[in-house]
This record gives structure tokens, sequence and C-alpha cells, in this order.
DNA sequence: GTATACATTAATGTATACATTGTTGGTTCA
DNA sequence: TGAACCAACAATGTATACATTAATGTATAC
């Protein structure tokens, strides 16, 4: 299994959205990018496609391929599918109490993580830990269509985080919702995990899109 | 913004898929589908990217492309994750009472159809009736990202539909669903819409995946 | 008789040339 | 001065040739 140039090209445009090196707004023609990157069209043209499914770009013939901004509204309408999605995957993961020896080691090992980011300020290192305890959420719901959703949601929510990051408060309560969370599911408590889960959400929703409105443009 | 062939390889598979000409299970390579349509590989490969991403095939190097089966967990895994999402979508259109003039047209006109449908016994039309009423209610929650998921499942849902339509019950009990759910959300009892649709899909779900099950092979 | 290694071959990955189409800028006419 | 039309151009859509890769079959050695 080699990696494949539309694979590197794809790798590629990512890392420079991401890194900030191609921002939101920019057009890039096929050829341009394919120069760029030292490939040739085909590629570039396939790798286009799948980061458009993503939803990181946006291609329009005779306009090139867009990198995509994320408004406050469209972050409220991503956060209201993961919501719903999230609070099944938690009540699933709930209801299967008692839970097999280790079943929840990532939940357990993602919020340890938080912990220990939190009490040193790495907030790279807690915003990562936080993505991983939502993954592996609605991995252990067993639904892989909820898995398909949210990965791909998580490109355009980490990238409304990373632009986001700096203004960010310290995450204390983040930090309480997540642990009483993964308490609920233990305890197989699934109601009590979906409602506390719904909540924690719907704060992260209003956090997140008013960082993104005040960051000036409304627009990331 | 004339047709590409990219759009016409795409939409002939489509078709060719759900006829029944291609059945799941059945392998293609790139060369073989493009001397099919007569076109060249480029367009049959674009579109059979796409057509991997609505999850009607499965692309594999040196495997050739395949046309995908659904198996009863995938029904119901797909029906979890729409039961969830139309559930956001129902109570969103129900708050919103009282509505527009027109604004629920759609909807009732779905219902009209289907009833009619159901008169005359016209399963082709209570089916494609039926789609138009959960569409409509998750084009008017307003929220884009409900649509795009909704459309990437429907392909799959019409198939096993289309696969099981002979050995289905007269759905006298669904139109009375769908005509209670929009009696609700008209009166913008958001809370009696979301959970009467809940127990909708529920049996819809049950349903379908009995009848897979039943298909012999429980794989359509 | 079985397993392994190699060669063949068929399929995909990639590059490039060509065809087509829409945009942009300029010109002309009202 | 403004709008509409035309032409040139630039970007994408498509075809095709070539490179690369992995699957399959065969031969050989144990």
């Amino acid at each position: 299994m080699t990696e494949t140039l539309t694979d590197l090209a794809e790798t590629t445009l990512r890392e420079q959205i991401f890194s900030g090196r191609m921002l939101p707004g920019a057009r890039f023609t096929e050829a341009g990018l394919a120069a760029h990157l030292g490939l040739s069209r085909t590629p570039v043209r396939e790798a286009a496609m799948r980061l458009q499914t993503a939803g990181l770009v946006t291609v329009r013939p005779r306009h090139g391929i867009t990198i995509a901004s994320i408004s406050v509204e469209d972050m409220a309408h991503i956060y209201e599918v993961l919501t719903a999605l999230e609070i099944v995957a938690v009540g699933r993961v709930a209801a299967r109490h008692p839970h097999a020896f280790g079943e929840l080691a990532q939940l357990q090992r993602a919020v340890g993580n938080m912990r220990y980011a939190l009490s040193v300020r790495d907030m790279g290192t807690w915003a990562s830990a936080d993505e991983d305890f939502h993954r592996a959420l609605v991995e252990l719901s067993g639904n892989p269509e909820l898995v398909t959703i949210f990965d791909r949601y998580t490109d355009r929510v980490r990238r409304a985080r990373l632009a986001t990051m700096h203004h960010r408060p310290l995450p204390t309560a983040s930090l309480d919702c997540h642990a009483a969370v993964l308490a609920a599911i233990e305890a197989g408590d699934a109601a009590t995990a979906q409602q506390l889960h719904g909540t924690h959400l719907n704060a992260a929703r209003t956090l997140l899109t008013e960082l993104i409105r005040d960051h000036g443009t409304s627009r990331v």
C-alpha cells in the first residue's frame, strides 16, 4: 500500500490549509497547485475532489479551487448535527453497561490527557485529547456511519478551533463535563450521560460561535 | 452549465445499479466500464469516486469497482443516523410556528400524494412521495448540513426500498404517521411531532430490516 | 505434493496533449 | 456614459499514452 501522489497532494494541501499558509477565500487553479506541488494536474484534481467532500475547499469550474471559510452559521449547523449524533453514541455506549474490561480505556485516557494538558496549560495537547474523547465515543457506539460523519466534520471544526485557540479561556468547566459524562457512562446511566453530553456540546457550540464572531469577520 | 461526461457516467451507473442491471457484488474495471459507456477512463474514474462517496460502490486498487451491497446491520445503522437527524429537523420546523404562508406546502403535497398513491395502490408513486416528505422536512429545517447527510443516505436507502418493494404490506399505518407528524408541525407542537416522528422512523427501520432479512441473503 | 520465487500480465496511477467552455476585457453602438 | 456584444484567452473537461504496481500462474526445488 504505497502512498499515491493523490494522497500526497491531499495531505500537503490539508497541511497548508491548517497551517494558515492557505487562507480561506484564496483561489487556486489546478495547474497552479500542480506546479506548486511538483505534480501533474491529475492527482491534484483528485485531491481537490476529496477535499471538497471534506468541506475544506470549493471547486467551481472556471473559478478555481477556493479554500472554504466557515461562518458562524455553518458552525452552528455542524454542531447541531454533531450534538444529535453524539447523543445517540453516548446512549449506545452507556446502555452497554456493564462494560467489557478495557472497553472504556480510550475515553479514560483522553480525560486523563485533558487533565494533564490543563494542568500544564498546553492547549495543543488539550485540543487533541478533546478530539480523541469525542472520536472514541462515536467509535465505541458501534455504528460506523456515525464515525464517517464525525470524521467528515472533524476537519472543519478543528480548523475553527485552531483559529480561535489563543482567545479561549482555560477549559476547566469543559474538563469537568467530560469527566461527568464518562462517570455516567461507567455507571451505565444512559439518560444522565446523554443529558450531560448535550449540555456540554451546547456550551462548546456557544463558545466556538462566539469566538468566531469575536474573531472580527465572523468567518474563519 | 452543460452536463459533463463525468455527470453522465455517474447518472448512468446510478441507473444501472438501481435498475438491477448491476447487482451488488459485481466487479468492474475502469477500462471495462469506460468501454461499456463509450467514454474514456477519466470521467468513469471520477464518477466512481463520487459513487464511492455516496456509498454505492467500493473502489479498491487492483480489485476493481465493486457494486456495494447493504446488509441488515448497515441499514440499521443508517436509520439510527437518519432518525436522530430527522428528529432534530422536525423539532426545528415545528418550533417555527406560526408558519409563513405556504411554508409547509411541500409537506402537505407529499402527504396528499401518498394518500392518492395508496388509494390506487401505486407503490412507486408512494415511495417517491414518502421520500419527498422526508427530504422536505430536512430542507425546511434550515440546516444545509442535514440536507447533505440526508441526500448522502437517500441512494442507499432507496435501493433497499426498491429491492423489497414487492414484499411490503400496504403502508396504511405509515400514511397515518406522516399525517400525524404534519398535523403536530402545523400545530407547532414540537415535542409531539418529534415523538411521533421517532416512532414512525423506528417502525420503518424495523420493517425494512425485516424485509431485507426475509429477502434471503440478508443483503441487498 | 507443497511451498516459494519469479515472470507475466492486467489493472490502476500519473502525465500530458488536446478539446471545450466560460470569463474577462475591449470595442462599438445607442 | 453605459450597456451589450464579440473576441481572445485561460482554465477545466476529456482522451490517451506511459509508468508502476500487485495479482496470478507457472516452474522449480525441497
